[in-house]
DNA sequence: AACAATACATACTTTTTAGTATGTAGCATA
DNA sequence: TATGCTACATACTAAAAAGTATGTATTGTT
């Protein structure tokens, strides 16, 4: 006899689950890491900062974020609108931890491009 | 006239996200975190400490984690088979990360029953 | 000959995530 | 009256990720 598959509904299995769930998505950690650098943007300026991303999905994330209440939110009640993002006191906790990852990407990124450039030019002596 | 919309190839924007990629996925953190706990676990045990996963996924996270340089394999020659893994020099780079983030999550789930707990018992002095 | 053990492979379907294109609000200025 | 500015909303489509079900290999044991 065979065994079946799991199926799970929407448990959230662990805290590294927990985590994943809030800081995943394609966007989200340039945009905290972005908020970070910068303190406070606008739509805007968030938009020209990660130019790869579309309007839907800036607006898409940044809810996520908010609701997750990891960045903050100010509209100003002007036309043309002015809205202003900003991490939270929670967010903030995680910026320690992008920058571990950030250092670690760069770390990795160089090392590879050092691996390349040996591989076409070994035998250079 | 209006603003196209972006269409970004696969340049990997920046050294966050070029790690976000690797470490994404729905249980690539786990396993990482797993594979740190019990230093080494074979694909069954695996398979009994993340009950969610389905063997294809698991087969397939272990195939990336592989082909990214975090995790080694171990085959024996023997029948029935015998796989072992275990975190490799660089993936263990990534440990106190994931700690950092579970232990961020951990504070967060707490934080978030204590303020239900407070909701639905105020009042109690 | 049938079955158990282990670590997968694979075809197919569903769900989730992301992308495309276009529209809206409200006031200011040409 | 038309256009611009800014920060979105929304309908629809496409692509990526995950889930379901079932199959395979090898060898020892019953």
């Amino acid at each position: 006899m065979i065994k079946k598959q799991k199926y799970c509904p929407d448990i959230p299995t662990c805290s590294v689950d927990y985590a994943f769930r809030r800081i995943g998505g394609k966007y989200k950690g340039r945009i905290l890491w972005y908020l970070h650098e910068f303190t406070v943007l606008r739509y805007g300026e968030l938009s020209r900062t990660i130019p790869d991303i579309t309007t839907k999905m800036l607006t898409q994330t940044l809810r996520e974020l908010e609701s997750d209440n990891l960045i903050n939110r100010k509209v100003y009640k002007q036309v043309p609108p002015k809205v202003e993002y900003s991490l939270s006191e929670i967010g903030k906790e995680l910026i320690p931890f992008i920058r571990y990852l950030k250092e670690w990407g760069d770390s990795r990124i160089k090392n590879e491009t050092n691996k390349n450039t040996k591989n076409t030019s070994h035998n250079n002596l």
